[in-house]
DNA sequence: CTGCAACTTCAAGTCAACTTGAAGTCAAGG
DNA sequence: CCTTGACTTCAAGTTGACTTGAAGTTGCAG
């Protein structure tokens, strides 16, 4: 099947379950690398599996690619991350974790208040007014303060 | 100031918090409506800051402006939202927030199993692969599982 | 009546994270 | 050797929620 421990981008993709146009996109954006063959075909590494592994878990964390980027940079080169590598990332990514879920479990602490109120006052109302951001002097953003959230609650097919 | 009762778009973007542009997005989108004056500008009665107030608190909440307009729409015509109107609506919202905290709670009491073990195998680790739907037999997707979620705390200056 | 900030429309740009398409090349089983 | 599926690159398209820019118009304080 595979010629000796590497694997072209085909199988990665299907052992990773990423897209080719995935894969091509993450090295162009240099979360991975491969080798070439005298053709110019990708040849990949064992390892990206793992990496590919921590790109997914770290987005399902919430970061961009840039970030990944970055972690995976800082990350000792080559060699396969020690229990303290993984300890610091993780820890990073427990923060995270900890803040969104505070911030909505804030905002349905704030919902289950206001429940049959019907206040939605743009100055006073905690589900409208996250913060209190709008009290300050500062022209406010149109954006929302929280994210898109997962619409899809399962991986689209 | 204001000609009794109705707004003009800066009076209603400086208000509410939403930039004028977005007002016009919104309006577009049909989310919002306005009279024009004579020489065609927008003004807006006062009840369009209730709305938008809906509107920001159910994009904190994750809806898409698609679902903001749907349940706009389900609202009864023109009149105040009851207690019972919003009451329904919110629950509907709660239920969303509670399956949010959900997955990210999963994801955090994963990464708290994991921490340490560096294991982050494509087949088995709940972090990298949450919902285990990699061991079904579809194609996975190349998109996260969970949202691109925010990265600013607070709102944007 | 004038000046100028605030408004108008419409098209195009932005961002992230990819996907899709076109047009062509490579690798390996038979 | 040949076929054919897997691969290559590069540009452009997608989605959602807006923003930005250009070019022109309106409304109101003075």
């Amino acid at each position: 099947m595979d010629s000796r421990d590497v694997l072209s981008v085909g199988t990665v993709a299907q052992r990773s379950g990423f897209a080719t146009s995935a894969l091509r996109y993450y090295e162009a954006q240099g979360l991975i690398a491969s080798e070439r063959t005298g053709g110019g075909q990708r040849r990949y590494q064992r390892s990206v599996l793992r990496r590919l592994a921590f790109i997914r878990a770290a987005s399902n964390v919430g970061l961009s690619l840039e970030e990944i980027r970055d972690e995976l940079q800082r990350l000792p080169e080559g060699r396969t991350p020690t229990r303290a590598d993984w300890q610091r990332i993780t820890r990073h990514w427990r923060g995270r974790l900890d803040e969104q879920i505070a911030a909505l479990e804030r905002l349905r602490d704030g919902l289950d208040s206001c429940i049959g109120c019907g206040c939605l006052s743009l100055q006073r109302c905690g589900i409208s007014n996250p913060g209190d951001w709008a009290a300050s002097t500062k022209t406010a953003p149109g954006a929302a303060f929280l994210p898109r959230l997962l619409r899809e609650q399962h991986p689209p097919n």
